[in-house]
DNA sequence: GACGGTTGTCGAACAGTGTTCGACAAGAAC
DNA sequence: GTTCTTGTCGAACACTGTTCGACAACCGTC
């Protein structure tokens, strides 16, 4: 006997995979799927705005999982050097960019996710998915093994923008393919990953 | 005598400047402060969402403006050369984060318009303004100048990690706040465009 | 076994949403 | 004077997420 708040996170990310617009997202919907009343989602879960969060939560350590072991198998190899720095920023960007541009994936409870965070009106409730990066403590432990001349903080901003790159091409493909006419094909995630590594590995070189 | 479609944009404006959240902006919030019925919204515009694209169309002009204008003076500054790498990624990047961070700009109405975008069932919508891209040939031609090695997709891509990196700082201040242990003051627009500068600049390096 | 109390489920009802539609008014064109 | 267009308004519609009271199932305690 599966519990009923499970059966609605279930609900929730099927129904979240499918749909493609978050209208389409509805608290009678994500009930019929999962078997139960809308009432349910209240009940258990405070609001259709928290049960989100709980199905993202889920699906964001799943990513974060990947990503880590990538890093770690990078590391093995290269072991007793630091792996090196493109394979570190290929293990940072590289699962959100190839989910994204798999249909089978779960990248868009992410990106709904995200889209919904920022409409709302309490941004309390996001504090803590925001606030964790554990992962992103070890990504930074080996990158200044890299750059011994850049702070810890130095490091982290790098991350961000390698972050923030990564969010461009998995948010704004079209804009993307205009700004560069069409002669990178981001619809095939290595080469996207790889355009990613070519910008992002020179921020860490020492200063001129 | 003001039309009643520019009063509806209008109101449109000012809303989308007070309110945290997009729940908050009703099409019978917007016709009150108008002074004229819901439905002339739908009468005017097609739609609600129809009518806040045409009010960030608005926003989205003087942006682009005010890039153009910075790139002109930096261009007028050096000339005969071409101006500085870190003159030109000020003026690309400079805007949005001075606007982000400024309480007295119309900053909101791009960042809730972009939350919209993501979030609409009918993406063609956007096409049009998504599409619209002339401002940044202009950067084009001038980094090209500096940094002749690369191909102008190469550059334009290289912008578009630029504009990437921007948004990771306007929309995610605190996870940045976070990844870099608050050594960079991100209330402060002219040290996070420093900081920008300092990671872009690399990106347009001749390769090793 | 009988009894409260807790936990969970359901469906009806509520206040709110964007949009549609028919009625009506003002003005221009003929 | 009539007809057509343009614009405005408010009532109605179908939908949203959430609340609430009724009811059922279980559990520990007497």
């Amino acid at each position: 006997m599966i519990p009923t708040a499970t059966k609605l996170i279930e609900a929730c990310e099927k129904l979240l995979c499918e749909v493609s617009s978050l209208e389409e997202l509805t608290a009678r919907r994500i009930a019929e799927l999962a078997g139960t009343a809308p009432s349910a989602i209240s009940y258990h879960f405070g609001s259709q705005e928290q049960l989100v969060i709980a199905t993202a939560e889920r699906v964001y350590k799943q990513l974060n999982a990947e990503r880590l072991s990538l890093l770690n198998a990078a590391v093995q190899r290269a072991h007793p050097a630091p792996p090196a720095l493109s394979e570190m920023v290929g293990a940072l960007v590289g699962p959100s960019v190839r989910w994204s541009l798999d249909p089978a994936s779960k990248y868009k409870v992410l990106s709904h996710f995200t889209s919904m965070a920022q409409r709302s009106r309490d941004q309390e409730l996001y504090r803590p998915l925001v606030e964790g990066i554990e992962h992103h403590r070890v990504f930074s432990a080996h990158f200044r093994a890299h750059a011994p001349w850049l702070s810890e903080a130095e490091v982290g901003w790098r991350i961000s923008c390698a972050l923030g790159i990564r969010s461009q091409v998995t948010r704004n493909r079209l804009r993307n393919e205009v700004l560069t006419q069409s002669t990178i094909d981001f619809s095939d995630p290595e080469e996207v990953i790889a355009r990613i590594v070519e910008v992002v590995v020179p921020m860490f070189r020492a200063p001129a």
